[in-house]
DNA sequence: GTCTATAGAAGGATAGAC
DNA sequence: GTCTATCCTTCTATAGAC
């Protein structure tokens, strides 16, 4: 089901290629051509190509968030569910073949004062923590304890960012398969 | 002490331009420009851009760990020196005033084809995370603990890894702060 | 809204003199 | 080993016709 808008041909091409290569090394030539269209109609619908990395980020937290919730839609208990973030993650990067988390990519690449995208990122990365949040008071783990809940949040976290990270440079998902033991164990 | 001979201000450029503003965004004009040289001095010692890169990363790797080193050279107690290893990266945080770590920016910009980088960048990980099971080993923790030395020594590690990149975008050192009390707790 | 054509700058890399 | 000068490609962005 090709696209058949010429916004749609734009965004489709600039996601597969930003995440590709990267945002700095894909050039505006290169998206026009593979999405046949001309340039003055790129310029048309973003007015620069920063115009463009930020619809394309916008787009990201959307479909990342609806990707989750079409995956775990089914489970109901709140430790499957935790489980099943960790296989979300891990049939992403088996399905992009180990190209590593889109939002570490992106936000990588951008100097350091690109407040705009970083902002964006931090956003995506503190509701994500947040969802995991959410789950882990609804285990209702003892109040004794070793971890609390907080910190529970964070290991589990952690260990899915860098997870993904040990993913993308030894494309393996060895690392994250491990992470959800140290889930079971500490839950 | 500025450097005199070629190749260092070569090196010295490169390694700012790259961390400060990615490898893709820094032109070999603008190193040649800030080293004060020409462009054929360029490449009379590196035979292309990438050729450059890699002798980025091989500094990068060589620092990294001397700067570990030093840091850490008079703590002798191994729970203290694994205390000190995630102080070690909230001080080049600061320093950098949370430019990221250098490793993941410049693995997160290449593509995901490029074994040559990503290879360095996984040995990298592995052998920090090799120091960080060689100090767990000494802690010389009860064999009836929750967690094995294995599983510890991952946590610590996702810890410091997903703590400078929550740095690197929420511009803070708080997510370094709580690691030290989970690593604590967990000891 | 979409096109052809082009501007103007910057990219990586090299020839040839010294 | 270092320089000046230059090559060709690619970059982002725009003017003007339809």
């Amino acid at each position: 089901m090709k696209p058949v808008v010429v916004i749609d041909k734009i965004m489709e091409t600039a996601e597969r290629l930003f995440y590709k290569q990267g945002y700095n090394l894909t050039g505006i030539n290169q998206i026009i051509e593979e999405a046949n269209i001309s340039k003055p109609s790129l310029y048309n619908h973003f007015k620069s190509k920063n115009d463009l990395l930020l619809a394309y980020i916008d787009q990201l937290y959307k479909r990342w968030f609806d990707g989750l919730d079409a995956f775990t839609k089914d489970i109901t208990d709140p430790f499957d569910q935790l489980i099943a973030f960790v296989d979300y993650r891990i049939s992403r990067q088996i399905k992009s073949e180990y190209g590593g988390c889109p939002w570490n990519k992106i936000l990588s690449e951008m100097p350091k004062e690109e407040m705009e995208v970083l902002e964006r990122g931090a956003k995506f990365k503190t509701d994500f923590k947040a969802r995991i949040a959410s789950l882990v008071k609804q285990l209702d783990r003892p109040k004794d304890k070793l971890l609390n809940d907080e910190e529970f949040t964070d290991i589990i976290f952690a260990e899915m960012e860098s997870g993904v990270l040990m993913a993308y440079v030894t494309k393996s998902h060895e690392a994250l398969e491990k992470a959800k033991n140290v889930i079971r164990k500490l839950a």
